[in-house]
RNA sequence: GGGCCUAUAGCUCAGUUGGUUAGAGCACUGUGUUGAUAACGCAGGGGUCGGUGGUUCGAGUCCACCUGGGCCCA
């Protein structure tokens, strides 16, 4: 190899890449300038405009409403990113793809946030009117909204931010009411018992957020209660809350447990045989065992007499919660008093009345049963349950059944208002008839319509739940759920405007009344109801409704309970995808589809939304709400556990948006198979920032190098074979982009372009292309068809990643089309002739192949210190019945970055090669064989004279071909003098 | 305690109906370039496929159990 003398700089000659597009993105400064643009050019609205110009079809994405409540966590941002994704790439593919964010703002934890505030001025919520009290939590809601939209925008979500739906709004109010009334209407609805747990100082159900633990005392008892028609026999239980006896109505054992009798004083106490020891020790009685067993299942069928009533008894059940860990092994069962007593009680048929009222007394009809002459009579009736509790006890001694009593300090559930102890009770509340109504379209009940759409069964078309063990989730708790207790005692919600005959019992039904309601709540919001009533009841009727019917409006029972929030978004599908929401005609469908395409959420969801949309769906209209369902997991710490207080590993998701940037955060949503849970963690964002660089660098040099084209593309059938090549690969990329994105596998489209980036761009196209794009002459073919191919993928990159990368691909965008955004673009096509057969494909394989063992060969000399760029040697391929043919020299060379590479056809027998000297070396041969390689032998260094413009050798030794030898007289190479000829730049370089 | 799901290199993911020495990219290490330069090229090392047992000629791939993790219930 021969040094050139020759140092003269000739760079200022070379076309270099050259862009305003900055290698470093400041994407936490950049995004929102990004956002505030995307709102003031509305790029949502003219994009449907748009699309709906274009005919397009409408795919539908419904957005289950987040909680107006604090500021938004990691799974927020993971199912909005999400649901961005699908939406924009939907876009992309054309479809008119409307996105309608939203919010759920009635519920308790609003309200519940409401009352601290109060009890921070000293206050309760009777201190405050109802009205004043929605205000309230109204204006709560609203903060929150605010908070959440602006951090929802700052994801980079496109959508209807001018006219987002929020369940507070009164048209979307009177939607929800009307929803109940067409379930009415069906008769789906009616009044039933529930165990609620119950402050009685407060006199109002709890919900579980409101509950708290601290450590009470109680009165622990041991009680036996003589078993019906047996002699001196009894069971024993053993009970913390007296005051629940008068409730008692049966004794539950363990069926599959042992039972023995324990002898004292001449009497038998059947306990569990696993506690008669600990029973024993605790009454300090000597063990003594009659002999018998039994096992519990057998006592079903006795019967125990009540412990305080006079000629009363009850069975003797199986209880699924007994457990032998503590107790006797006999549990008393009062099921006004329990969430167990009540479902047993249920099960068996018992009396379920709750002899408690709201403020924890009993009620009058409470002593009807003691005997006559009961020490009780006067001390229970009217009486607050806990004093009670001294006189319950007494009349137990004195019947002799008290075994022992002692104090108990135990972990029990207070209020945590007034800290008091909370009791269970039996109210009536309002449920969903699941199994007992038919829906009129299916001719089914509620439950098995919404089975066979989950399942596709009996002909219906089902439910495409992705990933697919989302059928079998939400089918079991469908399929195992009670009925839907659709009412709370609470002020801030949708009321329940049910009125009830008190004559009949019978629930006002009158499609009139219910329109009538509607419209009063669509004019006045939820206040509507409680306004009038105490007064001004009549107007809840149409004029003349009363009169025609002969009734009065004191001959209805107006209920006070509010919807379970649940209800209110589990019917959105109705209020905001069928109707008009008080915002204009949103959608319209008319394509026979289902009202949404798909609905996206959490996996917990399919307790949650899904669940209480599908019910309501298919009880009211007799379908499905959504034609798929798409589920995410959860984010999780870099160790695969959840997010915590306590474990510390908590983030928020501004924090990454202000470190990293959201298109970085998108990048890693993109790049996740969210299928499962994903991970979060700073060495996972280190890598995401590294393969945002990669995007951003590919971007930049393609803008860098097609900045000054001219835009004069090359025809196709002109393009050199490598660019040929190039759009092959692209058109398989894209194509299995475009297919990933159909099935939202965006871990997968994501995947094939950053390794076409990566690997076909980066590694192999753009490091073989730079010597043309940076030397040729600007009318060089070469160059021309290379600049063809950068445009287009220029185009085809920042279109199928806009989707991922919203920010990015914008300012890549704008950088070189002016004022266009890309999101108002559709996917490149591919072309037509761009993919070829199997044969290229072949040859191909062939060419790449060569070039790695090339690359192996150099890297190997490089490291013997022989050779530094691949320029500086040559190489030599002998080739046997190939793909390849001597022609492909060039080719060779080029993708090699070799200076020169000789090819041999040779057709040699197997001992010609075993004779065959070096410099013979690289051995192909057919694909389908194994290829045969001499590493170490098949480069050598060129000798010849460099080309000081380009670096390229000249005038080594050529075996074959036609290489140009040697440099012209100007001291470059013929390609550089033409090009320095051509812009009349001979003699520039400095 | 029950239902559903999950476990492949440090990280993110491939591994088709079970079939030869388990793949890719990133990270890492070495190295080249200094005309993509807070960028780029090339090469290399790295995994007993969560564990145990079973079915099979053969299992990351099928079965059972165990362990860790997640969601929803009780």
């Amino acid at each position: 190899m021969s040094e050139h003398a020759d140092k003269r700089d000739f760079s200022a000659t070379l076309k270099l890449p050259k862009t305003d597009f900055p290698m470093r993105a400041g994407l936490p400064k950049q995004e929102p300038v990004w956002v505030q643009r995307w709102l003031d050019e509305d790029v949502y609205g003219k994009l449907r405009a748009k699309r709906q110009e274009e005919g397009a079809a409408t795919f539908i994405l419904h957005l289950g409403p987040p909680y107006a409540n604090g500021n938004f966590h990691m799974g927020h941002a993971l199912t909005y990113v999400l649901k961005d994704l699908i939406v924009r790439s939907k876009f992309m593919a054309g479809f008119d793809s409307p996105y309608v964010p939203g919010w759920d703002c009635h519920g308790l934890p609003i309200e519940w946030k409401i009352e601290q505030e109060l009890r921070a001025e000293k206050k309760t919520k009777h201190d405050v009117s109802v009205a004043e009290l929605r205000g309230k939590c109204r204006a709560y809601a609203q903060k929150w909204i605010d908070v959440q939209k602006a951090e929802w925008q700052r994801l980079g979500a496109i959508g209807d931010w001018e006219r987002p739906y929020k369940t507070m709004d009164k048209a979307n109010e009177a939607g929800i009411v009307a929803e109940l009334g067409k379930l009415v209407q069906r008769g789906m609805v009616y009044k039933g018992l529930r165990s609620t747990l119950w402050s009685w100082a407060e006199e109002t159900a709890l919900a579980e957020a409101e509950v708290e633990y601290a450590d009470k005392e109680s009165i622990a008892i041991t009680l036996a209660l003589p078993l019906v028609g047996k002699e001196n026999e009894y069971v024993v239980i053993w009970t913390t809350t007296p005051w629940t006896l008068p409730a008692n109505r049966a004794v539950a054992v363990k069926g599959d447990e042992d039972y023995v009798a324990v002898e004292h004083d001449g009497k038998r106490y059947w306990v569990a045989k696993a506690l008669a020891g600990s029973f024993c020790e605790s009454l300090n009685w000597i063990p003594a065992f009659a002999g018998m067993t039994r096992r519990g299942g057998d006592f079903v069928g006795l019967r125990a007499v009540h412990p305080l009533y006079d000629g009363v008894d009850g069975p003797l059940v199986e209880g699924f919660h007994v457990t032998t860990d503590s107790g006797t092994g006999l549990v008393h069962i009062a099921p006004s008093h329990g969430a167990e007593d009540f479902q047993i009680g249920v099960e068996q048929g018992l009396d379920l009345e709750c002899p408690v009222r709201g403020d924890g007394t009993y009620v009058d009809g409470v002593e009807d049963r003691l005997a006559a002459d009961s020490p009780l009579r006067g001390k229970l009736a009217g009486k607050l349950i806990w004093p009670a509790q001294k006189d319950i006890l007494a009349e137990l001694e004195r019947k002799g059944w008290l075994l022992k009593q002692e104090k108990l300090v135990h972990s029990y559930p207070v209020s945590w208002r007034s800290k008091e102890k909370l009791i269970f009770r039996t109210t009536h509340q309002w449920f969903v008839d699941l199994d007992n109504t038919v829906v009129p379209e299916t001719g089914k009940s509620v439950r098995e319509s919404a089975l066979d759409r989950i399942h596709a069964r009996d002909g219906v078309k089902g439910v495409q739940w992705v990933p697919q063990y989302g059928e079998n989730r939400i089918g079991s708790m469908i399929a195992g759920r009670p009925d839907w207790c659709i009412s709370r005692q609470r002020a801030w919600g949708v009321p329940i405007t049910i009125m009830v005959d008190k004559a009949s019992g019978k629930v006002v039904d009158d499609a009139a009344v219910w329109s009538h309601i509607v419209a009063l709540v669509a004019a006045e919001g939820i206040d509507a109801w409680d306004n009038r009533l105490g007064g001004r009841e009549t107007e809840l009727f149409p004029d003349g409704w009363l009169a025609a019917q002969g009734k009065a409006v004191d001959d209805f029972e107006y209920v006070r309970d509010i919807l379970d929030v649940w209800f209110d978004s589990g019917t959105t599908h109705a209020h905001v995808l069928r109707a008009d929401s008080g915002v204009g005609q949103r959608f319209h469908r008319d394509d026979g589809k289902r009202p949404a395409d798909l609905y996206q959420e959490g996996s917990d969801q399919h307790r949650g939304w899904f669940h209480s949309s599908l019910l309501t769906s298919v009880a009211v209209y007799g379908d499905a709400p959504y034609e798929q369902v798409v589920t995410s997991g959860f984010v999780v710490d870099g160790e695969g556990r959840k997010f915590s207080k306590s474990l510390g590993n908590g983030v928020e998701p501004r924090q990454l948006w202000d470190k990293y940037g959201m298109d970085i955060v998108r990048l890693w949503v993109a790049s996740s198979d969210y299928s499962e849970d994903i991970r979060y963690s700073p060495v996972i964002m280190d890598s995401m920032s590294d393969a945002y660089r990669r995007f951003r660098n590919t971007f930049r040099w393609l803008l860098g190098n097609l900045n000054g084209w001219d835009g004069e593309a090359v025809p196709y059938d002109q393009l050199p074979e490598l660019e040929q090549y190039m759009l092959h690969r692209l058109g398989q990329v894209l194509g299995n982009v475009r297919k990933h994105f159909d099935a939202y596998q965006f871990h997968k489209a994501y995947r094939e372009l950053y390794e076409f980036c990566g690997g076909d761009l980066s590694n192999f196209y753009f490091d073989v292309r730079k010597d043309v794009l940076y030397c040729d002459p600007l009318s060089s073919p070469a160059r021309k068809g290379c600049l063809t191919v950068l445009d287009i993928l220029l185009r085809a990159l920042a279109t199928h990643l806009a989707p991922i990368l919203p920010f990015t691909c914008d300012e890549v965008w704008r950088s070189r089309m002016g004022d266009a955004s890309v999101h108002m673009e559709t996917f490149v096509p591919v072309g037509r002739e761009w993919v070829k057969d199997e044969a290229f494909e072949a040859r191909w394989d062939e060419i790449m192949l060569v070039r790695e063992r090339m690359n192996q060969v150099a890297e190997k000399w490089r490291n013997e210190g022989k050779i530094k760029s691949n320029a500086s040697a040559q190489g030599m391929v002998v080739a046997e019945k190939t793909n390849l043919s001597e022609k492909d020299g060039e080719l060779l060379r080029l993708v090699t970055g070799l200076s020169f590479i000789h090819i041999n056809m040779l057709t040699q027998t197997e001992e010609w090669w075993e004779e065959f000297e070096p410099p013979v070396h690289c051995v192909i041969r057919p694909y389908e064989e194994e290829v045969e390689i001499r590493p170490e032998e098949n480069i050598e260094l060129v000798a010849g004279d460099k080309c000081p413009r380009c670096w390229r050798i000249y005038g080594g030794k050529v075996i074959n071909g036609d290489e140009p030898a040697g440099l012209r007289p100007s001291g470059v190479c013929a390609r550089c003098d033409e090009a320095l000829a051509e812009a009349g730049q001979q003699g520039a370089a400095a």
